[in-house]
RNA sequence: GGCCCCUUGGUCAAGUGGUUAAGACACCGCCCUUUCACGGCGGUAACAUGGGUUCAAAUCCCGUAGGGGUCACCA
């Protein structure tokens, strides 16, 4: 293998489903690798037993699937640098963190969690930087082995801590931020590598799995620049050379200004919940790389094979992403359009019968209608399942009219308008767009109006909105029955 | 609070010393469509702020303000 050979990697813990900022942190390392000819991998890091959640993994890993990413090495596939889960990796971490020991770079120290929780309260009350406080400080050696002596005795476990080296700045050349430098003693003290329950914490398995798996570069998020120090001073306690580090700028919403959080109702944060609203993965694709990355030129709509072949990690964006569900909409749309029929169809006839529009076992009359009906929409639908409110008039008693629909029947050309079309479609043969185009035609014919004033309160009084598709396939889809009931409704509406 | 990062139109976002300061979303107008949508064309609208450096600053430096991130036996 090529000493230099780009090998990147996404990590996430199987805590939940696969969220946004996931998902953008999973893509940028994808087209970074694939760009460079490299490798992508796949981690999962589960080393918080409490938290992981069953079914976890599987289903980070078919989001990705869907979104259109393959991997080289990871935990389903395997590789030559596995395993790749960290909960089965305990015999490669132990004599790491058992060298620490040993060469007297980490301890073992019994401060309790409720000790340690008392010690930041009081440091945060005096307001000083919660800080870990060395527990041996000034102790001899004698009286530092009688006080663990005596913390076994009393049945504690040890976590492990690393010693934090004083008086040292540590440096990195990020590649979006650029130089950043901490002190060490900006870190908040000797750091746990090894908690109670033998679990190394993420920030030594991660150096340990970077170093191993031959990470050439992490691709990671901005919330983890304050870690790096940490890391750095792993990789230097083991004589490793550090990969190169960029992180990508947060995702914020773009109403609070906050970074996403999985708790901020007002936006949808999970690559599943757009599955399920009918978004294309090629436009969540193709969405998410403009999330803190822009292209060169203008365009911003590219397919998978064109954003690998642009992607440059030079243009990764400093400033915060905001997450601006107006703009996916529209991406999502401009696929819509060039969508395959059939996949359009099949997806907004999911979400009709989903929302109880369409029965669950349809007869093929009904499929024929819908797929009429859903072609008819599917140029301006921004996702599928917005179907179901965009065609209510065909499923649900009409709405009230809104002023400007009123407005427009108060013009002195509606009501004869409207009787004369009445009376058309009453006496017609077949209710077919043809047959009501005809109608609308002899209507204009008789009463002198055309244009506007003519379309308008017939498309009103029919499908109660000044919106909507083609007037005629419209109405042969709504049904003369219904397309009747609507008109006198509306008639009576406009007299009382 | 300490440390770290960020700041261009309503929103997103190009721009790395000399530009009429791109483009996109949204909004508005016009055209197409005898209606609607799609589409096309056009319009409104921005360099947080104060000092420097320079012939020249959105671009470089310093301060101020504002925003965000982080300070776990979570990742």
């Amino acid at each position: 293998m090529a000493k230099d050979e780009i090998r990147v990697r996404y990590a996430p813990s199987p805590t939940g489903h696969l969220h946004i900022g996931n998902a953008r942190t999973a893509l940028f390392n994808y087209l970074f690798a694939r760009h460079n000819k490299g490798k992508f991998i796949i981690r999962i890091e589960d080393t918080d037993t409490k938290r992981n959640m069953v079914g976890g993994e599987q289903s980070q890993l078919e989001n990705l699937k869907w979104l259109g990413m393959d991997w080289d090495e990871g935990p389903d596939i395997g590789g030559d640098y596995g395993p790749y889960r960290q909960s089965e990796r305990m015999s490669i971490y132990q004599p790491l963190i058992q060298q620490l020991v040993d060469r007297g770079l980490a301890y073992e120290s019994y401060k309790t969690e409720d000790e340690l929780e008392a010690e930041r309260e009081e440091q945060r009350a005096n307001s000083e930087m919660p800080h870990y406080v060395y527990e041996y400080a000034g102790l001899t050696e004698d009286e530092k082995k009688a006080k663990i002596a005596a913390a076994k005795a009393k049945g504690l476990e040890p976590v492990i801590r690393f010693h934090v080296p004083e008086n040292r700045t540590y440096k990195f050349k990020d590649l979006v931020k650029g130089d950043i430098s901490f002190d060490s003693e900006a870190v908040g003290g000797d750091f746990v590598i090894q908690k109670r329950d033998g679990m190394p914490t993420y920030n030594f398995a991660v150096v340990v799995d970077d170093h191993m798996m031959k990470i050439s570069h992490v691709l990671r998020g901005d919330d983890h620049i304050a870690n790096t120090p940490k890391q750095l001073m792993i990789y230097e306690a083991f004589g490793w050379n550090p990969p190169v580090f960029g992180h990508m700028t947060l995702i914020i919403n773009a109403a609070t200004g906050k970074k996403l959080s999985k708790r901020d109702e007002s936006v949808l944060q999970f690559i599943e919940q757009y599955k399920e609203l009918g978004y294309l993965p090629d436009a969540m694709f193709n969405f998410i790389a403009l999330l803190g990355w822009s292209p060169v030129g203008t365009n911003e709509v590219f397919n998978r094979k064109e954003l690998i072949k642009e992607f440059d990690e030079k243009r990764l964006s400093k400033s915060p992403a905001a997450f601006d569900a107006k703009k996916l909409e529209w991406v999502n749309n401009q696929y819509v359009k060039k969508a395959d029929s059939e996949v359009i169809t099949d997806l907004s006839l999911h979400a009709l019968i989903k929302a109880g529009k369409v029965n669950n076992d349809p007869q093929p009359m009904e499929i024929e209608w819908a797929r009429q009906l859903i072609s008819l929409y599917k140029d301006q639908m921004s996702y599928t399942a917005q179907i179901t409110e965009l065609s209510d008039v065909f499923f649900e008693e009409p709405q009230e009219l809104d002023e400007a629909s009123m407005k427009e029947l108060a013009d002195d050309d509606a009501l004869p308008v409207l009787q004369a079309f009445k009376a058309g479609i009453d006496t017609i043969d077949h209710f077919t767009s043809v047959q009501i185009m005809k109608v609308v035609k002899q209507v204009q014919k008789d009463t002198g109006v055309r244009g506007r004033k003519l379309y308008m309160p017939i498309r009103i009084a029919t499908t109660r909105s000044m919106h909507g598709p083609q007037l005629g396939e419209s109405l042969e889809l709504l049904g003369r029955t219904k397309t009747l009931k609507h008109i006198d409704e509306t008639l009576k509406q406009m007299q009382g």
